[in-house]
DNA sequence: TAGTGGTCTAGACCACAAT
DNA sequence: TTGTGGTCTAGACCACTAC
């Protein structure tokens, strides 16, 4: 590493291979020169080399598997049009609908309990903090791969003592929050969705097996049925496999 | 590091900090131990240490200064409503009334010129690759602080000739597009927008100065009018300071 | 001047994968 | 068995910041 070109010598070989990864040069799934290899190169020592690696990976760009080496990752993004998720009539939950149009074999896990609102699910669902409401984890998984986990709170207030208090149980299990308010005679007419990105917490890389580097997409949705809230969520989805369109009409003012 | 719970030292390092920052116990603007004291703290050497600060700040939940220390971040966002950007009737930008509703002082930089449609833009305007598009580079300034860049792409068949045929020039110059195109009779009533996360270029770092281990927002945006796509853009937002909302309609299918 | 983080060298041992 | 990446030690020099 003698040139100096006022960077420092693992930024230069990070810049290098970008470069090579974003241009093509090297494509999907092709091994990049093993460390050894890049030490031998540069005239760098191991640190460096390891450095300069550490830097694709923490960009997403490659992954790496011990013993094997690195690799170019493969990007291909599966489409949530929000448009799309929300009809009134379908039959299926939204996940469902996306992965079959993706040509994969949807699996959804899901969990509930009562408890008591904290104060920001309170916020969210106009209710008082305390107040019992009902939380649904759910964990959707696209050909046995996880992909979106989701935390869904409902008021009991709406739900107890129906047939549907519970999303996972009873006669429209699977069926999605919308036709289970339906049910209710609770008609959804707007949902609200407010997306952020950030690096994974621990427990979602594990639940989702999201690579080092891969930030996540958040959202926190809520539905509301005119003026008032019926359910609201947070839903995790890993950043790299996932594009989200919304249609927005244009008005007067 | 005597005890081993099966993580590497600097992962359980790593764990105990990212624990004390989500939980409030270390606020924002707090400093870190300084990595002779968790070398002190944890008995390992200085690589392991450094590592374990690496962590935190690649998953951006810490800010380091040579010569200064280590810091917790705060996270505030901004709130980028896409419902209330898109009026026909605004007279500024729709970038300028989100700055003023944040409280801050917005800034636009803005070039433009004639360039042959590439492959990609072509599609997204629905004319022929080559034909001739006006793009536009923008970048956004609130309070003197980079925030967000965005590349615009116009066929030069709507607006060539015309006195709005430069986004920052003519009359209209900050009026936005919407009503750039308004004025020569093409009425946008539609946007589609689709919002997808990644590591940012060093281009992007370097623009909009994105401390590492942040990722950016990136939404690809088409305007039309009726069927017709008048404009398309590809916005680039740091991750870490924006919010957008999206409200969308549940319709009966 | 002392302390901080940024970069780097020259080693070492380990688990895993391919042969 | 050989090569790979994962982890770690014990040093070193530098630039920047605060005092």
């Amino acid at each position: 590493m003698t040139r100096w070109t006022g960077k420092p010598a693992y930024a230069q070989i990070a810049d290098d291979y970008r470069v090579k990864i974003l241009t093509g040069e090297l494509p999907p799934d092709t091994p990049l020169p093993s460390e050894s290899a890049l030490m031998d190169e540069y005239g760098v020592s191991r640190i460096v080399a390891r450095q300069a690696v550490g830097v694709l990976r923490n960009e997403g760009l490659i992954h790496t598997h011990t013993g094997k080496g690195s690799f170019v990752r493969s990007r291909s993004r599966m489409k949530r049009v929000a448009g799309e998720r929300y009809r009134r009539r379908s039959s299926t939950a939204p996940f469902a609908g996306d992965a079959h149009r993706a040509g994969s074999r949807p699996d959804i896990e899901a969990a509930s309990a009562p408890l008591a609102a904290s104060l920001d699910v309170a916020q969210r669902l106009a209710i008082e903090p305390g107040d019992t409401v009902v939380r649904t984890t759910y964990r959707f998984l696209a050909d046995g791969t996880p992909i979106q986990t989701s935390t869904s709170y409902e008021p009991l207030a709406l739900t107890g003592g129906t047939p549907v208090e519970r999303p996972e149980e009873g006669p429209l299990a699977g069926a999605g929050v919308i036709a289970r308010m339906d049910s209710l005679g609770i008609h959804v007419d707007e949902a609200v969705e407010t997306v952020t990105t950030r690096a994974p917490l621990p427990s979602e890389t594990d639940a989702l097996v999201i690579p080092t580097g891969i930030p996540v997409l958040t959202i926190e949705r809520t539905l509301y049925a005119g003026e008032t809230p019926v359910e609201t969520c947070d839903i995790v989805i890993p950043g790299d496999r996932y594009a989200l369109t919304y249609t927005i009409p244009v008005t007067d003012d």
